[in-house]
DNA sequence: TTGTGTTTTATTGCCTCC
DNA sequence: GGAGGCAATAAAACACAA
């Protein structure tokens, strides 16, 4: 008898056996006692092998234990436990076995194949049913942990993506602020020349946009030019419409390569100062912004830096 | 041996489906 | 309304350290 704990009807079999350690260890000794002559039907369950091929497969000759059944038991001395109330018992190693096995065909129980392992396993259908039910509890907690474990890792890698964009991300913020106020200075050190000099007849300052252009990246070069360009559309009183700065070799380069932010400052050589003027803010893009979480990057007003951003950010 | 934590069996109550 | 499933929980059985 496998059933150490078996036996709606006899409670006291496990009363008796499971004094030892371990399910059914202590239970081998006293097969003959509970099984004497009994042998279970193995008949096999619909879409599953039957008890009997555990049984085999298990190496185990053992019979098995019929818990609901203890007619078979003449020994009167046990019959007091058989009245006492019903304990909980545990399935054997080799009802679990088949269990198991029956389950990992199909979590669910339809009624015939669960009469059909409570008659192979000796228990009663409601205990089958149970069985099932509690397994699929468990095999769903399992499957639960896996799935966090999915998650925690793809949240991992998430996170280290997140963690490397975000410090690219501060290090150009980091450059269009170095870079903005390098143009500050230069339309300084523009307005300065401007006072010394007759505007309409000076020249832009080219040599600041060379020396910044010199300084090797191109990101810094086509930053510097392109807000070159729209200082001169915004704030044309800066420069004269016709003045060479359109020819400026990093500009030149930079239309040829067709920059995009030469859209927004059409050629309006014929124009007059003010039409220039209007035309020029008239045409500017709206500064929208997305609005990161951080609020990073976040432009809700055009200013100068602004427009220094939008035009580097094209 | 005992105290304690874990696992397994079983119950209860609620929900859904037919 | 009954059957069956599920979540929550109780409680017995078990494992194990001290």
């Amino acid at each position: 008898m496998a059933a150490c704990g078996g036996g709606g009807a006899n409670p006291n079999f496990s009363v008796l056996v499971q004094s030892q350690r371990g399910p059914c260890a202590a239970s081998q000794p006293l097969e003959a006692f509970f099984l004497s002559g009994s042998s279970p039907s193995f008949l096999g369950s619909r879409s599953m092998m039957s008890f009997a091929d555990v049984h085999q497969a298990n190496g185990s000759t053992r019979p098995f234990f019929r818990p609901y059944d203890h007619e078979d038991n003449g020994d009167d001395d046990l019959d007091e436990y058989f009245h006492q109330p019903e304990k909980k018992r545990r399935l054997t190693v080799d009802q679990v076995q088949f269990l198991e096995r029956s389950f990992e065909v199909e979590n669910k129980l339809e009624p015939e194949r669960k009469i059909q392992l409570a008659k192979d396993l000796g228990l009663q259908p409601r205990q089958v049913a149970i069985w099932f039910q509690n397994r699929r509890a468990r095999w769903k907690t399992k499957q639960l942990e896996k799935d966090y474990e999915v998650l925690q890792s793809s949240y991992n890698g998430l996170k280290a993506d997140y963690d490397s964009l975000f410090k690219e991300k501060e290090k150009l913020k980091a450059e269009v602020n170095l870079l903005t106020e390098l143009l500050l200075k230069e339309k300084e050190l523009g307005s300065s020349e401007l006072s010394d000099k007759d505007a309409l007849s000076q020249e832009p300052p080219k040599k600041a946009i060379a020396d910044s252009a010199s300084e090797g990246e191109v990101s810094k070069t086509s930053t510097v030019a392109c807000q070159q360009e729209d200082i001169s559309s915004a704030k044309s009183d800066m420069f004269d419409s016709d003045s060479p700065h359109f020819a400026d070799g990093v500009h030149s380069s930079l239309l040829e390569a067709g920059d995009s932010s030469h859209v927004f400052e059409p050629d309006q050589s014929d124009l007059s100062q003010d039409e220039e003027d209007n035309l020029s803010k008239s045409l500017l893009p709206p500064y929208v912004f997305p609005k990161l979480e951080d609020g990073d990057y976040s432009y809700p007003q055009a200013s100068f830096e602004d427009h220094a951003f939008w035009c580097w950010s094209y």
